[in-house]
DNA sequence: AGAAAGTACGAGCTTTTGCTCGCATTTGTC
DNA sequence: GACAAATGCGAGCAAAAGCTCGTACTTTCT
């Protein structure tokens, strides 16, 4: 795998096939897109982006580096120090809010989130997604707890990603009464933790 | 649509077929799996699968169908009158047992539940099982909050199936600490509902 | 200027997959 | 036994989708 030297013309293509690729993935899910589909949406030839991209999956996981990236951004930005003695509703807050947002602005990376549906060698991307985010969230929760069991904390934070990723498709689909659910979703959320942060000891 | 007039041997061939069906929608999702593979798993021809189903989507209803069928009745044994008054880690339990143990029975039908991936007019089946579910969801939680409004009741339900789908994929493949995902779901479902049931008013 | 590497095209290949069709066999009914 | 309906086969069609390849243009470097 000989690192091959890009030009300024080839990174803009780069990121135009990932906007591309996130709208396509995002309209139909990851296993109903077609890479011809995503390179007829970003004006480029199929041979173009195999130019770029050595196959969907590979598509899939710089979308997913992309999502990465912007949710530790959006998540840096809500995290003064101090958040871990907060009152667990308003951390929720602090941890649901951005997460949502970077959702909205990125329609195409709730298909990698929730991939229910990608064949085993694929599901890479959405598998490394998964793990960044429980890791954010167990982070969070070891500040809080810290005698707690390192394995208590990781089981914790992921059925609380599964929590949120069961939640978003329904979050992001509302229209009018989006906030409503959102509530319900810190609600699950706080009602979880809340159990976790008593019991256990 | 004239009603066919079917013999013993199709009735038997349709068992068989969803049998097979079930076998290989649960192994790579309903996506991945391929009619021919059903066929050839049900020791069958795929002309003779199309003699009993029109298409992909009606194995799938026909999978569905069974599925409401299994929980109606795991539900019926689960409930004596009474069940609403009782508290509510023991109703959990007493919602939660029945559906963990059906899915173990039958392995397709989460790939039917966790339908992320269906294309749009595929997904039919999927969504009136997650109906059916939240229908029983909210019916109990009707009959214990009988003065709450119905739309908030349905939306908790509809919540409350979300959380129960986001981690049965968890719970079906754990082998050795099953019991331990099976407990955080009920956790989370009872820190839920308790915040339902001590709020709104 | 000239060479080397990067970028771009798009027809079409290869494989997969849902499904069909003509025909043979079995079952139920009179 | 005879006829119709139901069941069964399996090669193969038509469409879809991931990806390739020969070719031509553009940028960069010397």
């Amino acid at each position: 795998m000989p690192e091959r030297r890009r030009q300024a013309r080839g990174e803009r293509r780069m990121a135009q096939l990932l906007d591309a690729a996130a709208d396509v993935f995002a309209e139909n899910g990851y296993a109903k897109a077609t890479t011809n589909a995503v390179a007829a949406r970003a004006g480029v030839s199929p041979g173009t982006l195999y130019q770029f991209f050595a196959n969907k999956e590979a598509l899939a996981a710089g979308l997913a580096e992309r999502y990465r990236s912007a949710l530790a951004q959006a998540h840096e930005q809500a995290f003064d120090p101090g958040f871990a003695t907060l009152p667990l509703p308003e951390l929720v807050d602090r941890m649901v809010e951005p997460m949502i947002a970077v959702n909205l602005e990125n329609p195409g990376f709730k298909a990698l989130f929730t991939a229910a549906d990608m064949p085993a060698h694929v599901a890479a991307p959405a598998r490394e997604l998964h793990a960044a985010v429980a890791g954010r969230i167990g982070s969070v929760i070891a500040a809080r707890l810290p005698d707690r069991p390192p394995e208590d904390v990781h089981r914790t934070a992921v059925v609380a990603t599964q929590i949120f990723g069961a939640l978003l498709g329904t979050i992001l689909s509302a229209d009018g009464d989006r906030d409503r659910w959102v509530a319900e979703l810190k609600q699950a959320l706080i009602g979880y933790l809340a159990a976790f942060e008593s019991g256990g000891a």
